[in-house]
DNA sequence: AATATCCTTTGACATAAATCAAAAAAACTG
DNA sequence: CAGTTTTTTTGATTTATGTCAAAGGATATT
């Protein structure tokens, strides 16, 4: 069971049963806050099962998720080395089984075993990437780039030209930093142009190279 | 010297030592590129004198900095934790000096000592939570808000009214994820507006209340 | 100091994307 | 399955910011 996380692989057995002995065991309902941005963070969040979704709010309200949470991954570590608070919010998006990790048995167990370091090391690092990413979309990209970016990371992961979104347009709307007016509009015209066909949140890519011309920065000719 | 060096605090005698015979000792002019984006790393980099942006291109060539390195401060860490290649490019700003420590040295120790490791994710996390506040500022904020910010964190900085931009109005236009053109121009209309005052790089904080209430997420009121 | 280079400002204009409003479609729920 | 809620689409309009072009300033270099 927590051998299958990722972030405990590699740990010896004593360390294994610390762990299992740390952690609390939290369901939660779908649209449940798991943290608040400004909280004091008392440990960290591993989930197990569910989707959780990482987000920021404007204060009119607009929100910018920054990342999906899917299980085996952690979220929240960020306070456990840097001190203060988290930096975002969290929410779960399904039906979600997490573990909580509390602060002070997660210090001493990353102090006595060099592999959890390296792998939370990893893990921030890969979590480092995505936001350099995300940045570089958000300022250097518009939005059709960064949808047929999206499609083709979708299609990446699945190998297949099928890709089925398993969030709402509105939740890839927020991911992609623009609203679902605006996203509605330009899967509109890519499905027009042929690029791609839509039927819900079931996509399929007909023309691989202009999506993944649109992604390099490409511009959009209609 | 070393020692000096947040990411090397609390070191044991012995693993500075270590530090000290594996790091390679560079000198960079102005303008020089430290790394580029894409490339294989083989180890990362320490600031030790000068100034460094980390910053991301499009296609068209417009720029993107993420942030500034300043002294004691390391970059280019990531490909160490999660493989892969660097992210973005680093170039100097100013004549700098360099170490360069390698991949394989720097893993090692980082084994051997669980302080390293700690430094290394108090740092990477320090890094995520200002991608975080400017993946936030980029999408559910204007530029003048992001603006207002960055004043008001440069008047912290230094517990003045008085702030002086240490680098060129189109580097913090390119901070910002704006251009020079729209920059000045808002600086401008803070002028006209008497919220600061702008000599060349030295900004004056007349209104306080306005620039929070701006960098909260408030509109500019012509 | 003179020249060249870089940085900053200003103006006229274009445009991607947001806003507002409302209808249509889809997904839940009792 | 009827009704309610949520999600998605469409249209008309506004707006923040980008683009292009050119002129002024400032700064560095011989």
């Amino acid at each position: 069971m927590v051998a299958d996380i990722p972030l405990f692989k590699g740990l010896a057995k004593e360390q294994l049963d610390e762990v299992v002995n740390s952690i609390a065991d939290q369901t939660f309902d779908r649209g449940q806050t798991v943290l608040s941005e400004g909280e004091a963070a008392e440990g960290f969040f591993v989930l197990v099962q569910g989707k959780v979704k990482i987000f920021k709010l404007s204060t009119e309200g607009k929100e910018q998720i920054l990342h999906f949470v899917g299980p085996g991954e952690s979220f929240g570590e960020v306070p456990m080395f840097s001190g203060g608070r988290f930096p975002a919010n969290a929410e779960t998006i399904e039906k979600s089984r997490i573990f909580f990790f509390p602060r002070a048995a997660f210090l001493d167990l990353i102090g006595a075993d060099p592999t959890l370091a390296m792998n939370m090391l990893a893990e921030l690092s890969k979590r480092l990437r995505q936001m350099t990413r995300l940045v570089e979309e958000l300022s250097l990209k518009e939005v059709p780039s960064r949808l047929a970016a999206y499609i083709l990371y979708l299609s990446s992961e699945n190998e297949s030209d099928d890709v089925g979104l398993d969030i709402t347009k509105g939740q890839l709307a927020s991911l992609l930093g623009t609203i679902p007016e605006t996203l509605s509009r330009i899967l509109g015209k890519m499905s027009a142009q042929e690029v791609i066909s839509v039927q819900g949140r079931k996509l399929k890519i007909l023309d691989r190279t202009i999506l993944e011309d649109l992604a390099a920065g490409g511009k959009f000719v209609i």
